[in-house]
DNA sequence: ACTTCGACTTGCACGAATCTTT
DNA sequence: AAAGATTCGTGCAAGTCGAAGT
């Protein structure tokens, strides 16, 4: 297994064109092993090309932008924070590389973007009139035409795609939302034109149309996405719920470092069943190597496999090619190069243990933590009965606590002060003077509060600057750690400071104290031979020290308000650590890419199980892949009662006859879902059967549980669990939606395809952001423009038409005589303002679609950052107009996929 | 077979930084 | 230059899931 092909070690080391960054590897012996890891797993699955080769190395340096540094760091550990140059961002920075030619941006062709705002803002703006058009592109009927291939599959072609739409937004808060989601819905029926398209369009079209197509057989990327797409669903944030018993749990002793952690195995993760994975993959792949459909594979290769028709399509094809052989020509370069590292090439080949389960790094040099300044007593009384009360240090640091949450939605939840009064009672004492919450008024504390923010604010931008730096300055050294010889940045070296606990929805313990978390609280995790951090604060000390190789911590403390809880200082997204991890879970999702037709079929089989346990968890295991609902675990009492598919309640679904199924829950965060779906009739049946004879507040799934359910799917696919889907559909929605849609046009058109797409993803995975306090002034804004516009037009209709008959325009509103212009100048202006006024209303619609509609949750965690890059390099779109600059570090080991990679 | 630990990912909100518009 | 809008970065809450404990 390990071994793949030499040539594409080799290659991808460094490059010169421009393609690369340019890339140092440390040779570390973890990263190494994880490359191996990856290679195998990517062998075993088949894949295409991925530019995963050479990755490692290149992301390895890049990691936390500070590329070529890394190098020198080794050797002086201790080392002062360098500048930071991200080499993808700036092309200076390749300094220590032997690299001659120059280096653009270091994602090969991307070409050098500008300004990124500029252009992104205008791409938005296209995209919004695009996104209008598109969506009322015609969408084939689901059935009709169609997808032979899915016959293949029967048991997925048998069901159901469409979805009804309706999606309400959000109940309780936005009453309007609805508004959105009817793009969509509108057109989409329309005949199917071109026979190519069958392509099956993004499931979202199907679904929001369709309600009802039943029997008709689904595009094959139907099946690969959720039905959750039909945009409908989401509801905004509820805040509704409530009851639940709080209880707090007793806290248990934190386990005291036995620094033998350090040997201590855990157990091999992934990499074992990596490992294992690759086997099964092929096996299954045997399998389904006869059989031809395509169900796996992505849409858009199919096209191209069986007949492209279409002009795009060969156009597209052309244009790959090109850019094969041209990376081709740049691997080839590296080699040479990669000979040159040969420690590189070593430690990759080296390391067995790919599953490095447990040892995560070798050396590990930090300086700890930092912790808030001690609270500062500012003298400002509350007033009890509308008297001033002296408070001490401890109590009135508390009371300013909740005072300065005046204006929050907190301050309306009874929950909330109860919690609150709970723990300040405490400190004041019983025979405080301070009986009662409801007499105390701390405007007072507030008002003094908003002096305080408005002082900071009128600061001249010179002392802004000279307070920013001096916090630089103090924080500096806790930036960064050294991670087996590498620099890389720590994520979250701040102590939390101590606050009133702000839960998310209706949480049982909002409204706690946090208290303030001091050195004896944490535990620092170190390399045996680093100097241990110096506690910053005087006559402190740590509570303990570890030497635990298997963890990534840095350090961590018991989170105060649920003291069995950890809270932990990990490394930032851009370390290498985290790129491997992240770079592991796509992997991952890809693999479930050949499984996936089998999966399908063998819950498809099972909805009739006469075991209900099995039954359960084929409907559960559809729900998530096709919904995209996360697995669900049990939660205790005293947190906020959220739901996700093991946990759904029978009330949380409604059955409508003929076969679909409403479901109405909050999720994660107590963010709702609301989502109408058209389902198979088994699956319409079963859920039937599991509620009959329960209440509503009962566990729909009372046979299953998130670990049953995992257990279960790792039957299937080694590794396998239920937020892989969610990954998975993601990506594969985007990787479709991206070869499907992008056509020739200029950059920023092609920016609007990727919002597109990825707006898409979010509405899948139920992303959702509150809407802007100033969302409706906006648009009223807006449409008071359209308005004016609208008045412009008239006048020059008028004017043309006396133009035309050669009288003299009117007079403006101000009485003054206007240019005489002729009939055709009035045409043209008639025309620009036309334009003019309809992309307005585009950008209004747009607006209105994406209120509620979070995209940058999905951009960080769900999509193969490598879909994106091989796209943009594909398409001749500068990566920095889809990544910011902490995505472009976060990404660093995607950047040198190769530009055919597809997910 | 469960429950509880423990570690790590995911997710939304908010404030700061930037960019746009007036 | 101020005001408004948007994007970015941070904070920390809330999930997921494997493994240890009982």
């Amino acid at each position: 297994m390990a071994v793949e092909a030499p040539a594409k070690h080799v290659f991808d080391f460094d490059d010169d064109d421009d393609d690369g960054p340019v890339v140092f590897k440390r040779n570390n012996t973890l990263s190494s092993k994880q490359n191996q890891l990856n290679s195998e797993v990517k062998k075993a699955s088949s894949q295409r090309s991925d530019g995963h080769s050479g990755s490692l190395a290149s992301y390895v340096q890049a990691s936390n932008g500070q590329s070529s540094n890394s190098q020198k760091n080794k050797a002086i550990p201790s080392s002062k924070s360098l500048p930071v140059r991200s080499p993808i961002l700036s092309p200076k920075a390749s300094t220590s590389s032997a690299r001659t030619s120059p280096v653009k941006s270091p994602v090969a062709n991307f070409k050098t973007p500008a300004s990124l705002n500029d252009h992104s803002k205008q791409a938005l703006k296209q995209h919004k009139c695009n996104v209008v058009k598109e969506e009322k592109s015609p969408i084939k009927g689901a059935t009709e035409t169609n997808s032979d291939d899915d016959d293949d599959l029967q048991p997925l072609s048998a069901r159901l795609k469409g979805i009804s739409n309706q999606g309400t937004k959000g109940a309780s808060t936005s009453s309007t939302s609805q508004s959105h989601r009817l793009v969509p819905k509108t057109e989409i029926k329309g005949s199917t034109k071109d026979p190519d398209d069958e392509a099956p369009l993004p499931v979202r079209f199907n679904m929001k149309s369709s309600a009802g197509t039943s029997s008709s057989k689904l595009y094959d990327s139907d099946e690969k996405k959720p039905l959750a797409s039909n945009g409908e669903q989401n509801g905004s944030t509820v805040k509704g719920k409530q009851e639940k018993s709080s209880m707090l749990s007793g806290k248990r002793p934190l386990d005291k470092g036995n620094s033998l952690d350090q040997s201590s195995a855990k157990k091999p993760k992934i990499s074992d069943t990596s490992t294992a994975m690759k086997s099964k993959q092929l096996a299954v792949k045997a399998e389904k190597a006869d059989e031809d459909d395509d169900d796996d594979i992505p849409i858009s290769q199919r096209i191209k496999k069986s007949t492209p028709t279409n002009s795009k399509t060969s156009s597209m094809k052309q244009k790959a090619a090109k850019v094969v052989s041209s990376s081709l020509k740049k691997l080839n370069r590296k080699s040479k190069k990669e000979f040159k590292n040969s420690k590189y090439i070593k430690s990759t080949k080296v390391s067995p243990s790919s599953g490095d389960g447990q040892k995560k790094w070798s050396t590990l040099v930090h300086n700890g933590v930092i912790f808030p300044p001690p609270y500062k007593l500012h003298g400002i009384k509350l007033l009890y009965d509308g008297r001033p009360i002296d408070l001490t240090p401890e109590q009135e640091e508390v009371a300013t606590m909740f005072a300065v949450m005046k204006d929050t939605d907190y301050m309306n939840k009874p929950q909330f002060k109860k919690n609150f009064w709970e723990d300040w009672s405490k400190l004041l004492g019983k025979n405080h003077t301070i009986k009662d919450l409801d007499k105390c008024d701390f405007t007072p504390i507030y008002e003094w509060h908003l002096q305080e923010k408005e002082k900071k604010k009128q600061m001249s931008s010179e002392e802004k600057k000279a307070l920013k730096e001096e916090k630089l300055k103090q924080e500096e050294k806790y930036m960064w750690a050294i991670v087996d010889g590498v620099r890389e940045k720590v994520g979250n070296f701040r102590v939390e400071p101590p606050g009133l606990f702000r839960g998310r929805g209706e949480h049982p313990k909002m409204g706690k104290l946090k208290k303030r978390i001091r050195p004896s609280d944490i535990t620092i995790n170190i390399g045996k031979n680093a100097p241990i951090p110096e506690c910053p604060i005087p006559g402190e000390s740590w509570k303990d020290i570890k030497h635990d190789n298997t963890v990534t911590w840095l350090a961590f403390w018991n989170d105060p308000i649920n003291p069995k809880e950890f809270k932990y200082v990990f490394l930032a997204a851009s370390s290498s650590l985290k790129g491997q991890s992240d770079k592991e879970k796509y992997e991952k999702a890809r693999m479930l890419k050949e499984y996936i037709r089998n999966i399908r079929a063998a819950y498809t089989k099972d909805f009739t199980s006469k075991d209900v346990t099995k039954r359960q968890i084929a409907v559960a295991t559809y729900l998530i892949d096709k919904l995209a609902l996360r697995a669900g675990n049990d939660k205790d009492d005293d947190e906020a009662d959220t739901v996700g598919c093991c946990t759904l309640k029978v009330g949380n679904v409604e059955c409508i006859p003929p076969n679909k199924l409403k479901f109405d829950f909050l999720g994660k965060d107590s963010i709702q879902y609301v989502n109408t779906v058209e389902v198979e009739l088994p699956v319409y049946n079963a859920i039937g059967q599991f509620q009959t004879g329960k209440s509503k507040s009962d566990d729909l799934f009372d046979k299953l549980d998130t670990s049953k359910l995992n257990a279960h799917l790792k039957e299937l696919m080694p590794g396998l669990t239920a937020k892989v889907f969610r990954t998975y559909n993601a990506s594969i929605t985007l990787d479709e939606m991206l070869n499907k849609e992008t056509k020739d046009g200029d950059v920023a058109e092609k920016v609007v395809i990727y919002q597109r797409a990825n707006k898409e993803v979010a509405i899948i995975c139920n992303h959702q952001r509150s809407i802007s306090k100033s969302h409706s002034a906006q648009m009223s804004r807006l449409t008071e423009k359209i308005t004016e516009l609208k008045g412009v037009l008239k006048e020059l209709k008028i004017d043309l038409d006396r133009a035309k008959k050669g009288k003299p325009p009117l007079k403006d509103a101000d009485g003054k005589q206007k240019r005489n212009l002729t009939p055709e100048a009035l045409e043209k202006k008639i025309a620009q303002t036309n334009a003019k006024i309809e992309k307005m209303e585009r950008d209004m619609q747009t607006k209105e679609d994406l209120k509620t509609v979070a995209l940058g949750t999905s951009k960080i965690n769900y999509l193969d950052p490598r879909i994106t890059v091989a796209w943009c390099k594909r398409h001749e779109v500068p990566i920095e107009k889809i990544f910011n600059k902490s995505l472009l570090a976060k990404f660093a080991w995607a950047m040198d996929v190769d530009p055919d990679f597809r997910f």
